[in-house]
DNA sequence: ATATTTGCAAATAATTTGCACGTAA
DNA sequence: TTACGTGCAAATTATTTGCAAATAT
C-alpha cells in the first residue's frame, strides 16, 4: 500500500527555518541564494519542491509578485486573514478582517453576487518605516 | 524632438475589440487563439507589446492568474473599484468599496500600519451563474 | 516620405521534470 | 534495506527583443 511518508532533510530544514526567520514574502531565486550564502548545499529544484510541498500542506502561503514571479511566506492556517505588505521593508503583518461578512452581504445585495472567497493585500509603511 | 505618435492599426482594433467584448481577465495567450480563430493574421509578440502599452496608458488591468499566468481586461480608470470574479464564467463585475476608508482607519489604529494602496478580489458565482 | 508597428525567430527567465545517486528511517 | 529526497542537466513555458519588412500618417 502507499506508505507515504515524510523524512525531516537538512534542505528541508534549512528552508523552513529561513522562512521562519524572515517574515516577507521571499521568492524561490532569494531562498536559494540566501541558503547557499549561508554555506548551504541546496539545489534551486530542491527549494521549489520544498516550497511546493508546504504551500500543499498549507503551511506557506504563495502570491505573485508584481513582475509576476511567485513568492512564498510562512503562514498559520488557522485563521483567515490578510497581509498587510510594507513597502519599504517588506514585512508583512496578519491582519484579520471581522468586518468582511456584512460587505460579503452588501455584495450580495446589489449585485447579486454570492461570494465563495477572497483575497485582499494592502500595501504601506509599517510602523517602523513610517 | 521626439514626435510620439500612435498609429491605429488592425492588431490594435482586434485586440482592443476583444476586450471590450469580453468583461473578464485574459491571457495574451487566449487573445491570440482568439484573434486567429476570428480569421484575424496577429503574432503574438504584438499581442504582448498592445497589452502592455493599454496597461501603461492605463486602459487595462492586468492581474496573475493561479497558475501565474498574466491576465488582462478593460478598465475604467476614473474610479478607484475592485473586481468580483465569477468561479463559473470568470465574469468580472466592478465593485466600488466605500467602506475602506473606515477599514484604513481601523488598519491605522490596531496596527499602525499607513496604508499607501490595496488590492482586494472576490471570488464566487455571478447572478447568472448561481 | 518617414515614423511607427508588425511578424518572425532567437533570446531570456522562471519553473518543472527525468533519472542516477544519496540519505533518513 | 528501501522508500523517499536530492542534485544536475535538460525540457517546458511565459515573455521579451532585434531586426528587416509592412503600414499608417
Amino acid at each position: 500500500m502507499g506508505t507515504r511518508a515524510d523524512y525531516v532533510t537538512r534542505p528541508r530544514e534549512w528552508i523552513a527555518s529561513l522562512l521562519a526567520r524572515e517574515p516577507r514574502f521571499l521568492s524561490a531565486a532569494e531562498i536559494h541564494q540566501r541558503l547557499k550564502r549561508g554555506g548551504a548545499r541546496v539545489s534551486l529544484s530542491t527549494v521549489y519542491r520544498t516550497l511546493d510541498r508546504l504551500r500543499a500542506k498549507g503551511d506557506v502561503s504563495a502570491r505573485s509578485d508584481a513582475e509576476g514571479e511567485a513568492t512564498y511566506m510562512l503562514c498559520e492556517p488557522e485563521r483567515h486573514h490578510h497581509h498587510a505588505i510594507c513597502g519599504g521593508c517588506g514585512r508583512v503583518e496578519d491582519v484579520d478582517c471581522a468586518a468582511m461578512e456584512q460587505f460579503a452581504e452588501s455584495l450580495r445585495k446589489l449585485h447579486g453576487f454570492e461570494l465563495d472567497g477572497h483575497a485582499m493585500e494592502f500595501f504601506g509603511r509599517c510602523r517602523a518605516c513610517r
